[in-house]
DNA sequence: TATGAATGAGAATTCATTCAT
DNA sequence: CATGAATGAATTCTCATTCAT
């Protein structure tokens, strides 16, 4: 029961569960298919999972603490929150583009109310959205963020809209803008909001 | 057959399943819960709807032209393409409020790739995003919005924003804001973004 | 419940349970299709009918007795037992052509032992045989035939015979033999059969 | 998958499954049942058949060869066309005397248009009739049958009436008259007719 | 550990039959 | 008599999970 993780067997059923939800949905999926394509037994899925809810939810933990820790190390690196924002929009449509399979399960599969965000409290999910909390609250102490934007509505809409942007760029085969471009528009949206107006920002490059 | 949508039963089957699927989703949900929940034996249901799938797709064809109706007439009686988003996002939280279980539905089960993204063509929700992209192109031809964004990202980015606030917003019990605010924050975000300096802010960068 | 038969919709239901169960076969057959085929609702069927078995049960009763008067009619203008099975081959044949509905309902589902064989008596079915065993054991007293012939094994063998053939003459739709000649053959076999040698029955006709 | 054929289970169901439908008839019977008699659980049937009718047509198919083998074999060690008929007689008395259950499907249920002749091309079927025919038109060859005989009528005759007397003769419990006996009649039947006066034959009619 | 055949609970769906109108 | 919506028992088939090898 201590198995597990270090096994390459683990890893291999990890990926051949990620590949196959990520192509059938995790109801529509089944145990001999990512078995199958895991190039194992059926039962040998049950010697490293507990069930199939736990591979979906052990596939979760497992990217995301990766996905969690490539975040962090990138945003260390900067000072300005705003472009923190921008690397964060960048890093993350990245990451989506890099790795296909596992931004639909999270974006469907660990969305749904069905099983999941219910019953399993989704940790690393919120520990992603926090980072941006954090550098929008960075961004009010040091005076570059309005005081009246309440972080926790404000990481959420952020992250929303980095999430619905990625979701239809992910499932659409042209692609029409580039990463940088996309995560450029969306950080701007939300720096410096959509209206013309404000000062001199046409300039802006 | 003939699909009767305007026999009585019709309406309440539909309105079971939308309770049904939203506490369960689609998959966990099984047709004598709706049926025991529309009080109507599971046969009857066969009556109205061709399967289950059909439920789900009646289900949301049907409500989602009454949301687009609803949002249409309310965009309708305002001109300042700014006020326009403000009334968007007000009228999406509003109904989400209102109608929860159908809320949970549209974002949880029809998001999903898994069955009907890919065989059903969505179009009702596509309208949906349209009328934002509609005001969106509106005001960048007023000279209100930015040339530079681009509709079709923007529109996405600005309902992400809305969809993953409110999704928080109705799975907590505790509602920490009133729709007032939290719709005028995230249409603030989205038209002046988060930055202080607004009216200076071309000096940012 | 006096009701029935001389009912003008009892024999509308009649005719159009023969049609749909010569189609589709009894199982595979709909009360619901039934009843439209025959323009009435479906809860009609059961005032005129118990069940759906009822259905089968009287559709034969109903149409063997009008079969057995004809085939009676005919016999009894012959005298000659050969003249006999002969008439008995040709009618038949005839009669199962311009009645290809009822006669695939004789061959294929009153056979079936699934149900009927069993449990309901055909006794319609054994006076029809019993035709044949009487002209056979007629021409047995009068000589003609021989004394060995086993009259309810030879009843069965002619009647085999007629039936196999007709089976596959009803089911395919190019016919290459017309009934006087099938009928002619098959009597022919069954009375000199088909032998060469037996005297000067190389000349007869 | 794939059909393991040679597996113990599946020659098991398969028996099971001859008993069963021989009993009640297919539309009758229940997978539950088949799986009672087999001595497995209702899922393992599964394993080795796509579904219902599968397991109709493979035990059809399976045992129809053996059949086919076990009649050539017998025939061919005879050179009389009418021994050989003679033979063919008795050969299928015995197989269904020894076979009940396999030769009541056989007689029914494949009989049936309602699924099986229409959808399944009855192939080995149509090979057990050309035997019979071969032997004909061998024997029209030879000049010992009727050139007048038409082989593809004849060799259903033949059947028809052997399977018609076979198929009492396997229903009724108290049989009358032993294998040899009965396939002897039928074959003289054919072979001779049953007009008494064969030798003067030819002033008949 | 690994296997994969076997299990059997569970679910969607069908359709003969009823009965209030 | 006629209707046809409603019923719900019955059935096929699926698939996560187990366990003997």
């Amino acid at each position: 029961m201590a198995k597990r993780k270090n096994s390459e067997k683990y890893q291999i059923i990890i990926a051949a569960a990620t590949k196959v939800f990520a192509q059938k949905g995790f109801y529509q999926s089944k145990i001999s298919e990512i078995a199958k394509e895991a190039g194992v037994a059926d039962g040998t899925i049950y010697i490293y999972f507990e069930n199939k809810d736990d591979i979906l939810i052990s596939l979760f933990e497992e990217q995301m603490q990766a996905v969690l820790d490539n975040m962090n190390s990138r945003i260390v690196t900067l000072t300005d929150p705003a472009k923190k924002l921008e690397e964060f929009a960048w890093t993350h449509l990245n990451l989506i583009q890099k790795n296909k399979d596992m931004a639909e399960i999270i974006q469907v599969e660990l969305r749904q109310s069905g099983k999941f965000m219910k019953e399993y409290k989704n940790e690393k999910f919120s520990e992603y959205l926090n980072i941006i909390e954090n550098i929008i609250m960075e961004g009010q102490e040091s005076g570059l963020f309005k005081k009246s934007v309440v972080p926790n509505v404000a990481k959420r809409a952020f992250f929303g809209a980095l999430d619905e942007v990625s979701r239809c760029w992910v499932l659409s085969s042209r692609r029409q803008y580039d990463i940088k471009t996309v995560a450029k528009q969306i950080s701007d949206y939300f720096l410096d909001g959509i209206t013309a107006s404000s000062g001199a920002t046409g300039i802006q490059a």
